[in-house]
DNA sequence: CTCAGTGCAAACGATTTGCAAGCTA
DNA sequence: TAGCTTGCAAATCGTTTGCACTGAG
């Protein structure tokens, strides 16, 4: 199994934190990390079947769950009924404007609303450090108008 | 039952669409633009039958969605796993900001905000007109630091 | 050899739906 | 009366959990 820098970070917190390193977790972790974009619990499950790796519903939540924690995935509730996983990009932090009708996702860099987020947050009593936006929209094509 | 004029907006709006004017949805309604802030499903059910308005789950559920049709009320995913609803304010488009600890919301208005909305609407093919704007953030008392 | 991790299936919570009965127009 | 609405209970959907088995360390 062919390993990236990212793979071996991966690796590396595991012991870190006092977990095992399974091939059901390397095999998620690949997969999260191969694709582009905003993937659901049942797309990830999907794509490991075609490739022959199996993994459980349940070692999939758990695992994504697992990513989200120690900082490897996003895990977003984009509207819809379902989250949405995306794995971390370094550096770049990027928010995002879904489409309430097909949910069609796009990402967005903004440093000027970055820097309302801070002041908005801050104003309520909320942590100016963390913070996630998400615009809801409707593609231009996806009807309505 | 006392009447007050978003009710009979409301009446006039079920009439013009077609839709009976039932003892259940007169209490929804009333429910809804009694009270402020943020209700999910469970805690409008919850008011109204303290107040000795019975209404079921499924009748509940499928105005609150009449509502949202009718431009009545707004119907948001703050997170979490529950919608929550909120009847709309004449006038003044509001955002919020959300705890992903303890869901604590406020209430926020930006115009400088909107405008950056819109164009980044404008860039990425959604409509610049139809958005909603949330932040996710933490509690500054709410743990974590 | 131990106990974290896994798979299965059952449990869950919020919301939705099918159908017979009730009530508005 | 006609058929939109309602209530009930069952069904869904995505996610979580209990438990006995498996495998990493």
């Amino acid at each position: 199994m062919p390993s990236f820098p990212e793979l071996d970070d991966f690796i590396d917190r595991l012991r870190q934190t006092g977990h095992r390193v399974t091939m059901e977790r390397m095999h998620l972790f690949r997969e999260v990390y191969n694709q582009h974009g905003h993937l659901d619990a049942e797309a990830l499950l999907e794509a490991l079947k075609a490739k022959g790796r199996k993994i459980s519903r349940a070692t999939l939540y758990r695992n994504l769950e697992l990513l989200a924690e120690l900082g490897f995935v996003r895990k977003h509730r984009l509207g819809g009924n379902r989250y949405l996983y995306e794995h971390v990009h370094p550096g770049q932090r990027h928010d995002h404007i879904v489409c309430g009708r097909c949910g069609r996702v796009a990402e967005f860099v903004s440093p000027a609303i970055v820097a309302m987020q801070r002041e908005i947050a801050r104003a309520h009593g909320f942590d100016p450090e963390v913070h996630t936006l998400q615009i809801h929209s409707q593609c231009l094509d996806c009807g309505d108008g």
